[in-house]
DNA sequence: AGAACAAATGCACATGTGTTCATATATTGA
DNA sequence: TCAATATATGAACACATGTGCATTTGTTCT
């Protein structure tokens, strides 16, 4: 096992990426935000943010696999929840620094 | 100008969005860890996460537009230094968040 | 000016990504 | 079982992105 000067590998940043990329889109980030508010049906969050169906149904999937959400099915729906303790730390982070410009 | 419930509008989350794109590719990460320990020439920091002088070039302006790092010519070399301190917070919570992981 | 070195740039290419459309798969209620 | 509703999925497409190659630009030294 290879490691730089920092103490992590080549792959171990190359998946430290990962994560960071998952807050790299938008609709993620919106999405995302929505849910802080509580957890909510597919077609709730696409009405939100105002997005296809389709497209938060495939946004959620990438969420999920990342294990940023959850999902609880009830009947006909499904309900998507926040499940990670860092994302709003982060998302704060990143809004701090947006406003500081 | 359209806000969402969170405060928002949909282009400051796409603005927000490219901050975080910065931090979602190894390559960048290892550069930006690297600078951590202070400037260093282009070439520099090549050599020391095994890539192409083209490549971190590259990278290197991408950086520097976002302001995360900034240069200083000094003869035929260009030394880059970091120039944003959410930089530091961010990675630590980033590998933080690995090590939890 | 010319050689040597460092860095930046433009191009081409392969790969990755987000969205939409159409369709499939639940689930519920009549 | 059939219709209606909610969600998931696959394919196709346009677009963005990271890299390497070749070349250019800038700098120093002789």
């Amino acid at each position: 096992m290879k490691k730089g000067s920092s103490g992590l590998t080549v792959e171990e940043y190359s998946h430290l990426a990962d994560f960071f990329k998952i807050f790299g889109d938008g609709t993620r980030l919106r999405i995302l935000v929505s849910l802080q508010e509580g957890e909510q049906s597919v077609n709730s969050i696409a009405d939100k943010i105002e997005m296809n169906q389709s497209a938060v149904s495939h946004q959620l999937r990438i969420l999920k696999h990342s294990g940023l959400v959850r999902s609880r099915r009830e009947g006909k729906r499904t309900f998507y929840s926040l499940d990670d303790h860092h994302i709003e730390l982060i998302l704060k982070l990143g809004i701090e620094h947006k406003q500081e410009g």
